[in-house]
DNA sequence: GTCTATATAGGGATAGAC
DNA sequence: GTCTATCCCTATATAGAC
C-alpha cells in the first residue's frame, strides 16, 4: 500500500516485471507469483521486484491495471467497428485474456483491494458497452434492456472460453450457434 | 499420486480434513491450502494431513470429488422438482458453491489431473441436464438445441454469481429478468 | 492410527553496500 | 537505480517413536 522506497513508474525494468508477472499468472496461476519467480521470468534479480513494488499485493494490483488498460482499448475498438456487436462478441470469446481473467476473479475474491479495483474497472467497461448496445438495439427492443444483454453475452462468452480452457466443450457449438443467430438478427450483414 | 502409506477412506478424521480444505478454499483460495493451515482449520496436527493424503494435489483432487458428489445429487433433485427448469436455475445462481467453483476453475487451468477430473464430471452433469431439457423444451423448440441452452443458462448464472461475489452488479437485475421471463414462458406456473 | 522431529526448500522483507 | 546478504517464517515430505 504505502510506497516506502520505490523505482520510477516509467522504468523499463518495471515494465519488464509487470509483463513477467502477467505471463506467470497465465501459465501457473497467481499462487506462483513470488518475487523470486517473477524475477527469474523477467531476467532480473529478485530484490528488484521488491524495489519497484513494496508488496506482492501491490505488484498484483499494478499488473491488473497494466492489463486492464489494454482491455478497455480493445473494447473501444470493437465498439467503433463496422458491426460492433459482432466485434464485441469476437473480443469476448477471445481465449487470450481468459486464463488471466479467471486468476483475477479468484484473486478478487480474497484480496479486497484488487476486487474493488476490478469491480470499478469492469463496471465502467460494462456501462460503456451498455450505452453502445442501447443505440444498437433500438430496432430490436424485445430482447430486453441493454444492461441485461451485456451481462448475458459476457456470461455466455466467459463460460465458453473458460470451459474450453479445460478441454470441456459439450454443447458449445450449439450455444455459439444460438448467439450467432441472434447477432445476425439484430446486426445483419448489410448494416 | 501413488499412495505410499495412507489412512482408511472412511476415517472420520479424513472427512474432517476434506471439509476443512473446502472451507479454506472458499475463504482464502486454493493458494491457502497448505498442510499446516488445513490441519489448523480441522483441529488436527499437520502430519495427519500427509498421512491421509500423500500429496497436496491428491488432497485437492479428493476435495473436489467430495464436493462434486453433492453437486450431482442436488442437480438430480432439481430435475425431479415440479418445475425442473426453475429449480435448475435456482441451483445455478446459488452463491454457495461459486467461490469454490472459481478456485477449482483456476486450479484446473494449472493442474492437469484436476482439470481432467472436473471436465469429466461437469460434462457428465451437463449431459444429464441436456437430456432433461430435451424433454422439457419439446414444446418450445425455437430456443435452440438443449445442449446449447444448458451452456447458456450455466454461463449466465455463473456470471451473475461470480460478479456479485466481488460486489459488481450492474445490469444483473435486467439480466435476471430476461432469464426469468424465458423460464416462465417455457415452464408456466400451472404446468 | 497418531504424533514428534527433522530435512530441505522456498517464501517476503529489510538493511545497507555499490 | 541496482544488487548482496541476511533474517525469519512457512512450505512439503519423510523417518520413525508411541
Amino acid at each position: 500500500m504505502a510506497a516506502r522506497r520505490v523505482g520510477s513508474v516509467q522504468s523499463a525494468t518495471r515494465q519488464l516485471i509487470l509483463e513477467a508477472t502477467q505471463a506467470l499468472m497465465v501459465a501457473q496461476g497467481y499462487a506462483a507469483v513470488s518475487a523470486r519467480r517473477v524475477a527469474a521470468q523477467a531476467g532480473v534479480k529478485p530484490a528488484l521486484v521488491q524495489y519497484y513494488f513494496s508488496s506482492m499485493d501491490e505488484l498484483l494490483l499494478e499488473t491488473y491495471r497494466f492489463g486492464a488498460a489494454r482491455v478497455l482499448e480493445r473494447q473501444q475498438e470493437a465498439l467503433a467497428a463496422a458491426r460492433p456487436l459482432h466485434a464485441l462478441w469476437a473480443l469476448a470469446v477471445d481465449p487470450e485474456r481468459t486464463a488471466l481473467g479467471i486468476e483475477l476473479m479468484a484473486l478478487a475474491n480474497h484480496r479486497k483491494e484488487i476486487g474493488a479495483e476490478i469491480t470499478r474497472q469492469a463496471t465502467h467497461n460494462r456501462k460503456l458497452q451498455a450505452e453502445a448496445l442501447a443505440r444498437l438495439l433500438r430496432d430490436a427492443p424485445d430482447f430486453g434492456p441493454p444492461e441485461g444483454v451485456s451481462v448475458i453475452l459476457a456470461g455466455i462468452a466467459r463460460a465458453l472460453v473458460m470451459e474450453q480452457g479445460i478441454g470441456m466443450d459439450f454443447g458449445h457449438q450449439e450455444a455459439r450457434a444460438v448467439v450467432e443467430r441472434w447477432l445476425a438478427l439484430v446486426e445483419p450483414e448489410e448494416a
